[in-house]
RNA sequence: GCCGGGAUGGCGGAACUGGUAGACGCACGGGACUCAAAAUCCCGCGGUGGCGACACCAUGUGGGUUCGAUUCCCACUCCCGGCACCA
């Protein structure tokens, strides 16, 4: 055995073995117990970051130890490889997307395979390959047979100078990143997938789930369901002429039915009908209503916006009492939620109280909260509480006195005397899916638009719509647009010229069944019985960035296929974890322009002060002073990313993996340390060390357990208890940090101990051959190596996970904490099978106690069996 | 504003169900080995007082429950994340 720790030469060879032997492929079929572990599929931008090391090396970890358990486990990989960053690299070096994409893909596999993940490759998938995205399309068309996908215009960034559409993302301060114009809202048709459907069942099926309650609360809130009243606030007369829609008055959907006596105005979003139809001949309101279109589409900058509207000169009439009451358009109202429009209570709503107070319409309060003064000079934040009617006036006088839930009932029932439509009604902040994206690396949609028969589905015998390679985007718009010989066909239907659809589908299709296509990669059909096998997944790692749109799209996407018959399962992911941000340290300086430039920690000698802490740097190239601007997010443009590659190269993917897994839970965030990982190089040197010489010293025999010595026993105790400690943090708390811990206890113990005689060898061996196996999930390079020599002519992809010896764990005496009034006063040992009696007696005689007593008559002793006992006095 | 999570040495963190606070590691200080350095090994390492045995203080702040609180309860401060005019 080499006396030194070469991981350059180990690695390669232990790699090359695993490859020869398959090691890691999964059957679809075994008496075992299935696990399906996965990490989310990553982008192939080019090489590997410490995320993707992070992420996949827990998922590595679980592997390993679940097979060693026993268990078949599959842990596939593939490349969510469709989407705007490879259309950018694109235009920056002008190569297609598709070579670009490609050649990622060829190198972070071999880099994944560096690392020494037990992934199994041969079920990997790209999803823009076209046996893969051809059941995108396959299943767009069966949604839409089904009334689950539609039609209907929609919002866009559009650049007026690129003449494109731009994603969120793309607009910076409300212009276009290219171009730097502003960038307007346009509507355009487009295609959205029926999620609202399934609202109610992905938000009851969420309590079920093995998954932070973080991310269950985050998707709640995303679905956001409330229980209101719809009802309609019939038109004036002169509306109604003037509206001539054969709708008898404007629909508003409200929470606060019990508040319908408090209506002063109504408001609804610039882009209802009823806006629409006011702004002809009212240059004024048509102006506002520009206004309020103008902008992007983020909302989050509305929040904060004022209050403004104008009014519409339309009436409607209170339902109850019959009085006129005046449509606002308000920029406050959302076209998307509810109706569009609204009720307007100032009286109890903190919106309309604003708007009011602004356009001096009146304030009425009609709810009581406890008995509260109530101000219009001011709005208060109980104004909004629930509380009981008042002032409810002649035509509803029943309404007054009653709380929220009979207020309800008492106004559905009263509108409904009157004839006015009305009904209690569910509503969902979840909006439909929208699924065209207006660009070209992405799955064609594959509709073909026929002058005579409208949008038509490629029949499924003509699927893939294929995705024309070679293209080259050039920032103005979609290529696809651009290129006769893929949108100029014939329609299905009638035979007659047609065009394709040009727009492709947003990336998060890609990834919401890819986890199911690893199961039958090369099924003819979508899935087929071998998904039934493996889903639904055990486990699935990554980032908490998906906490929302990803994992959602993903359980809708299943619901889906379950009620197409496709799958039979409700959901996806059973456990979820979602693994925390990987940081470092940034440098940076002002430029003499005033710009900011960053520096690489690599290049810099860092400065310290006396306890440790980063006070600046100097640049090593010159000497000069550099900031430091703190911690954050591994990037690029802040220099501050740490290559694996690099790790690799210098001390081998073992470190890399120890490291990040040593160092804190995984589902924490890590700020990186460069100390920290020599520190884990120099841990697996030490560990080679101790094989190596137990090793040289030749084989051992067997020890018998009666004639250990007490050192030798205590060894053993803390073999076969890190035993228990480390399975239950691997399996059940996926806490990695503290298994390593626990095993380097282990060690530092066994160091201690200087028996070199036969017996002192043999449990040498045994803590050895137990540290190699319970290390094995998290460095199986180096622990495949060390275990060849440990046990000559056994695998360790073969061995079991080491069983706990019941004989170890038996104890003769004990150690007890013995505290006085609930100080730690002293320490007593006692016989193992002492009883509670015994130990208070042994307690009371104990010297710290009368110390601490000091004459004092104890007044009450608690026991806590093997820890500790108290005197209280 | 609403929802969720958090705050423990110089640093990362441990203490899982209310039971020895600071495991394990990093950094730092001292020593051994060496011509020297690196590597390695040994010792120390929350604060205050004391030569020392030891004592007291200490888990963001203030209170409470308990024999006993980092852990439970109440109030507050700060930090992080999500949503954000959702009627």
């Amino acid at each position: 055995m080499d006396p030194q720790y070469h991981p350059k030469a180990i690695e390669p060879e232990v790699q090359r073995e695993w490859e020869r032997t398959r090691a890691f492929a999964a059957p679809d079929a075994s008496p075992k117990p299935k696990y399906y572990c996965v990490s989310m599929l990553p982008y192939p931008s080019g090489k590997l970051h410490m995320g993707h090391v992070r992420n996949y090396t827990i998922n590595d970890a679980l592997y390993h130890y679940l097979r060693m358990k026993g268990m078949n486990v599959l842990m596939p990989m593939g490349w969510d490889a469709f989407g705007l960053p490879a259309e950018n690299a694109a235009m920056a070096n002008g190569v297609a997307p598709a070579k670009w994409t490609r050649e990622n893909i060829a190198y972070m596999k071999k880099q994944c395979q560096a690392m020494g993940w037990a992934i199994d490759w041969s079920r990997e998938i790209a999803t823009c390959d076209p046996s893969y995205y051809r059941w995108n399309q396959w299943f767009f068309l069966r949604l839409w047979e089904k009334g689950l996908v539609y039609k209907k215009s929609g919002m866009v960034n559009w650049d007026p100078v690129d003449m494109t559409v731009l994603a969120n993302e793309q607009v910076i301060d409300g212009r276009g990143w290219r171009t730097g114009a502003v960038v307007e809202k346009r509507e355009i048709p487009m295609w959205y997938m029926r999620i609202t459907q399934y609202a109610d069942e992905l938000l009851d099926s969420l309590d079920g789930l093995g998954w932070p309650e973080q991310v269950k609360q985050m998707q709640r809130n995303w679905i956001g369901r409330s229980y209101g009243v719809e009802f309609v606030l019939p038109y004036a007369p002169e509306t109604a002429k003037r509206m001539a829609d054969g709708k008898r008055g404007l629909k508003v959907f409200t929470t606060r039915a019990d508040t319908i006596m408090g209506i002063t105005f109504a408001a609804v979003a610039a882009e209802h009908p009823l806006a629409t139809e006011a702004a002809k001949g009212n240059p004024a309101l048509e102006a506002f209503i520009e206004e309020c279109k103008r902008g992007g589409v983020q909302e989050a900058e509305l929040a904060t916006m004022e209050k403004k509207g104008v009014p519409t000169g339309l009436f409607v009439l209170h339902p109850v009492t019959g009085e006129k009451v005046e449509v606002w358009v308000g920029n406050y109202v959302l076209m998307a939620y509810g109706e569009g429009a609204v009720m307007a209570v100032p009286g109890h709503d903190e919106r309309d109280f604003a708007f009011a107070k602004k356009y001096g319409l009146a304030i009425v309060p009609v709810i009581d909260v406890d008995g509260k003064p109530y101000s219009t000079d001011a709005w208060q934040p109980w104004y909004s509480d629930y509380g009981r009617n008042v002032n409810s006036g002649a035509r509803f006088p029943e309404l007054d006195g009653k709380d929220y839930p009979a207020a309800i009932d008492a106004v559905v029932a009263k509108l409904a005397s009157l004839a006015v439509p009305a009904a209690k009604r569910v509503q969902y902040r979840l909006r439909d899916w929208g699924i065209s994206r207006q660009r070209y690396w992405g799955t064609p949609i594959p509709i073909v638009q026929c002058p005579k028969c409208g949008d038509v589905g490629v029949p499924a015998g003509e699927l893939p719509v294929v995705l024309p390679e070679d293209l080259v985007p050039d920032g103005s718009g979609s290529p696809l647009a651009k290129t006769p010989s893929f949108y100029e066909t014939k329609c299905p239907k009638c035979g007659g010229a047609a065009k394709r659809e040009t727009e492709t589908m947003d990336v998060f299709v890609d990834s919401s069944w890819y986890y199911m296509r690893y199961c039958s990669p090369d099924a003819p059909t979508m899935v087929d019985e071998r998904a039934q096998y493996w889903m639904p997944m055990d486990q699935y790692i990554g980032g908490i960035e998906h906490a929302i749109l990803h994992l959602l799209y993903a359980r809708f996407w299943t619901k889906a296929m379950r009620d197409m018959g496709l799958i039979r399962i409700d959901e996806p992911f059973t456990n979820l974890l979602t693994q925390g941000m990987v940081l470092n340290h940034i440098f940076s300086r002002r430029t003499n322009k005033g710009g900011i430039e960053y520096f690489a920690p690599d290049e810099l000698e860092i400065a310290t002060d006396a306890e440790g802490r980063i006070t600046g740097a100097r640049l090593m190239a010159d000497g000069s002073a550099v900031d430091y601007e703190g911690i954050g997010t591994m990037s690029k443009s802040k220099r501050n990313g740490v290559d694996p590659q690099d790790m690799i190269d210098r001390y081998g993917a073992d470190t890399a993996r120890f490291y990040v897994m040593q160092a804190n839970a995984p589902t924490d965030t890590m700020i990186w340390s460069d100390e920290g990982v020599n520190g884990a190089f120099k841990f697996l040197n030490r560990l080679w060390a101790l094989v190596h010489e137990q090793v040289s010293a030749g084989v051992v025999a067997p020890f018998r357990e009666g004639e250990l010595s007490s050192e030798l026993r205590a060894l053993r105790l803390k073999l076969h208890r890190t035993i228990e400690k480390v399975g239950d943090d691997y399996g059940r708390r996926l806490q990695f940090n503290t298994a390593i811990a626990a095993v380097r206890e282990l060690l530092n113990l066994q160091e201690t101990v200087k028996d070199r005689g036969p017996a002192g060898r043999a449990v040498a061996q045994e803590v050895l051959e137990g540290s190699v196996l319970l290390l094995a999930p998290v460095v199986p390079h180096i622990a495949t190596v060390l275990w060849r020599e440990l046990r000559p002519g056994t695998r360790l992809l073969d061995q079991p996970w080491p069983a706990v010896d019941p004989a170890a764990l038996v104890q003769n005496s004990i150690e007890l904490v013995v505290q006085v009034n609930g100080k730690l006063r002293g320490h007593l040992q006692v016989p193992a099978a002492a009883s509670r009696e015994q130990i208070e007696a042994a307690a009371l005689r104990h010297e710290a106690v009368a110390r601490f007593a000091e004459g004092r008559t104890p007044k009450k002793v608690v026991v806590v069996p093997g820890r500790l006992v108290n005197v209280v006095v």
